[in-house]
DNA sequence: CAGTGAGCGAGCTTCCGCTTGACTT
C-alpha cells in the first residue's frame, strides 16, 4: 500500500471517522497534540444494510446487494457530512477488519456524493488502520494512510449476501413445513442449534456401562496412601462388567500382593502453572455465566462499565472495549499492570492477534476497589472484578509447585500403581485467581516428603470400586459459547444474540444454566439438516471463511469473480429441485 | 332473503454483524 501524508493541506483541518463514539474524546486530544484541527465523529457501527422486509439481493444482476440506511443512521451520516469543509483531510479509521472495511466503503461513498453535490474543493479522503487508541497507535496510523481495500469490501458483501440468501430463503420453507410464522434458520443459529441437538441425541443413545477400578493401599512411613492401578499411559485401568474373568484375575493377583513389599520409584520435579490470558468477549461471557449471568446480561453490564462512571466530577471509562476476540494488551495496558503490580512478567498467549481491531478486555485505571464498590452495583462490581483479576493475573508470575510421582514396578501385566501429588510453594498469579487451582486434582492429594530414589513399600490392602460411565453433559451457556468460538460459528458481537434467538423461537430452553433443546427444536433441526446440511451444518462457516479469505487476498477483478462463484454455488444448493418449492416465488 | 363458501389478493414472518441509545417492564 502506498503511504500518504494526512496533513497535505496547510490549515490541518481534519475529519476523523471511527465506529465507536466513546473513543472520540481520547482521539480528539491526541490529534490536537499533533496540531490538527480535528473533529472526531462516529458512525455507531454499520450505517447501511440490506432491507429487512425483502431479500435485497438482485440475483439476476450478479447477486448485487441493495444497501439502504439503517434506522437513525441517515441522521448520523448527515451530521458527519455537515462537518465537511473545503481543504479538509478526511481520515476513515473504522475498525481494521472485514466489517470495518465495509463501513469505511459506505461512508466514503456518502462523502464523495456530498462533495460533488456541494462542489467542495481540495478534499482528501484516506483510510487509516488504528490498532490502539494511544499516541503511538494514532501516529502510526496517520503515517501509513492508504485507500479502502476493495477486495475486503467485496468479501464483506459476500459474507452478508450469503447469510441473507441462506436465512431468507430457508426460513420461509420452515413457515410452510411447520405452519407457523416467525420460525427462522441461518448459518449461525442453526449450526448452534445442531450442536445442542447433537448433544441431546448423544445423551439419549448413551448406554452407560458398569466398570471396575482398583485402588491399592500402600504403607509409606506408617501412612496409608491410596494408589491408582493404571496402565503405562497413566490412564486408570478399567475392567468392564462383561469381563468377569479379567476381574477375577486382577482381584486374585492383588490379594496375593497383600503384605508383600513392592519396589517403587519416586520422582520429584519443579513445575509451574502459567497464568490465564486476559479476558475477551467469549471468555468474559463464559466466566460470568459461571456466576449465573446470561450472555446478554453480561454484555449490557460490560457496556455500562465501558461507558464508565463519574467519580468526583471526573469521568472514568472503567474497561476497554468489550467486544473483542483478542487477548493482546496495548502498551498502555502493560504500563497500567506495571503501575499496579510493580514487577510484571510478559507471557505469550497467542500468535494470531497482530492486526486485531481491539485489544483484550481489561481495566483502564488503577482505582481503589473499595472506592469503586460504592459507585457500582453488585452485578457491575462482580463483572469488574472478573476483568480486574484476569488482567492482573495475566501479568503476574507463574505459580510454582513441587510435583511428585510415585510409581511401582510392573505390578500385573503391564499395570502399575501411581500416586501423583503437588504442593504449591509460590502462589504467583493464583493470588488473583485462587479457584483456578481446582482444575488440578493433584493438589487435593497429600504431598509426601520423599527424596528421588527407589523404595520398598508394603501393600496393605486393595479396594475394587464399581462405577458407572457418566452421561455426556449438556451444554451450559459457558460451554456453548466456548464451542461456538472453537468452531468459529458467530462473532463476539453475536454470541449473546444467537442464544437469545434460539430461546425466542422456542428451539431451546435454559434451566439452571443448562441448555436443553425442545422437542420442537429437535424437529426443526432434523428437518433443516435433512434438507440443507451443506449450508447449515457446523463446518459450513469454516468453508465460507476460507472462501472469504480467498476473495480478500485477490485483486478486485478476481475478487468479483470469486464473489459470483461463491454465491452461485450457494444459490444452486438452495434451488436444487427437491428443496426449491418455495424459492420460485420470489425472484 | 340470509347464510355459506370459493376465489383472489394483500400483507406478514426471516439472516448475521457493526454500534448505541430510546424504548418499555
Amino acid at each position: 500500500m502506498k503511504s500518504k501524508k494526512a496533513n497535505s493541506n496547510n490549515n490541518n483541518l481534519m475529519l476523523f471517522i471511527v465506529e465507536s463514539p466513546t473513543k472520540s474524546k481520547t482521539i480528539s486530544n491526541i490529534l490536537n497534540s499533533f496540531n490538527y484541527k480535528a473533529s472526531v465523529v462516529a458512525t455507531l457501527g454499520h450505517i447501511k444494510d440490506l432491507p429487512v422486509n425483502n431479500l435485497g439481493v438482485n440475483i439476476k444482476d450478479g447477486f448485487k446487494p441493495i444497501f439502504l440506511f439503517l434506522p437513525y443512521k441517515k441522521k448520523i451520516v448527515n451530521n458527519i457530512l455537515n462537518k465537511i469543509e473545503d481543504k479538509m483531510s478526511i481520515v476513515i479509521a473504522t475498525d481494521p477488519d472485514r466489517e470495518g472495511e465495509a463501513i469505511a466503503f459506505h461512508i466514503a461513498n456518502e462523502i464523495k456524493n456530498y462533495i460533488k453535490l456541494k462542489n467542495l474543493k481540495d478534499i482528501h479522503i484516506s483510510r487509516a488502520f488504528i490498532n490502539e487508541i494511544t499516541y503511538n497507535g494514532i501516529k502510526k496510523g496517520l503515517e501509513n494512510l492508504g485507500d479502502i481495500n476493495v477486495s475486503m469490501v467485496i468479501s464483506q458483501f459476500a459474507r452478508r449476501v450469503s447469510d441473507r440468501l441462506i436465512g431468507y430463503k430457508i426460513s420461509p420453507v420452515l413457515w410452510q413445513a411447520f405452519k407457523l410464522k416467525g420460525l427462522s434458520a441461518g448459518r449461525v443459529q442453526t449450526a448452534t442449534l445442531k450442536l445442542i441437538v447433537d448433544k441431546e441425541k448423544e445423551i439419549l443413545s448413551f448406554k452407560p456401562r458398569t466398570f471396575y477400578t482398583f485402588k491399592v493401599v500402600v504403607d509409606i512411613n506408617n501412612k496409608k496412601v491410596e494408589f491408582n492401578l493404571m496402565n503405562k499411559e497413566k490412564e486408570i485401568f478399567k475392567v468392564f462388567e462383561n469381563e468377569k474373568e479379567k476381574l477375577d484375575f486382577i482381584e486374585l493377583k492383588l490379594r496375593e500382593l497383600i503384605s508383600k513389599e513392592v519396589v517403587f520409584e519416586v520422582l520429584n520435579e519443579d513445575r509451574y502453572i502459567k497464568p490465564l490470558p486476559p479476558l475477551k468477549t467469549s471468555t468474559l461471557q463464559q466466566e460470568a455465566a459461571k456466576l449465573g449471568f446470561s450472555a446478554s446480561k453480561t454484555m449490557s453490564i460490560a457496556q455500562r462499565l465501558f461507558e464508565g462512571i463519574k467519580i468526583k466530577d471526573k469521568h472514568f471509562g472503567l474497561i476497554t472495549y468489550h467486544r473483542t476476540d483478542s487477548v493482546r494488551v496495548s502498551k498502555e495496558g502493560i504500563e497500567l499492570a506495571k503501575s499496579i503490580l510493580g514487577d510484571i512478567k510478559i507471557h505469550r498467549f497467542s500468535d494470531k492477534s497482530m492486526f486485531d481491531a481491539h485489544e483484550a478486555i481489561r481495566i483502564t485505571y488503577n482505582l481503589d476497589l473499595n472506592l469503586l464498590r460504592n459507585y457500582l452495583n453488585q452485578e457491575e462490581f462482580k463483572i469488574y472484578l472478573l476483568i480486574y483479576n484476569r488482567f492482573l493475573a495475566a501479568f503476574d508470575y507463574e505459580a510454582k509447585y513441587y510435583y511428585q510421582v510415585i510409581k511401582s514396578n510392573n505390578l500385573i501385566d503391564d499395570l502399575y500403581l501411581f500416586y501423583e501429588s503437588g504442593k504449591i510453594y509460590f502462589n504467583g498469579f493464583l493470588r488473583f485467581l485462587p479457584d483456578y487451582i481446582n482444575n488440578f486434582p493433584i493438589f487435593n492429594k497429600d504431598y509426601i516428603d520423599l527424596k528421588d530414589g527407589v523404595y520398598n513399600f508394603k501393600i496393605i490392602d486393595f479396594k475394587v470400586l464399581k462405577q458407572k460411565e457418566s452421561y455426556p453433559s449438556r451444554y451450559s451457556i459457558s460451554s456453548i459459547i466456548k464451542k461456538m468460538e472453537e468452531t468459529g460459528i458467530g462473532r463476539p458481537s453475536t454470541y449473546a444474540n444467537t442464544i437469545n434467538t434460539l430461546l425466542k423461537r422456542n428451539y431451546i430452553q435454559i434451566k439452571k444454566n443448562t441448555i436443553y433443546p425442545t422437542e420442537f427444536g429437535i424437529k426443526v433441526c432434523d428437518f433443516l439438516i435433512s434438507k440443507y446440511k451443506e449450508l447449515l451444518d457446523i463446518d459450513f462457516t469454516a468453508f465460507l471463511e476460507s472462501k472469504l479469505d480467498d476473495i480478500e487476498k485477490s485483486n478486485k477483478d478476481i475478487a468479483n469473480k470469486l464473489y459470483l462463484n461463491l454465491l452461485t454455488e450457494i444459490y444452486n444448493i438452495l434451488l436444487s429441485e427437491k428443496k426449491g418449492f418455495l424459492l420460485k416465488k420470489n425472484n
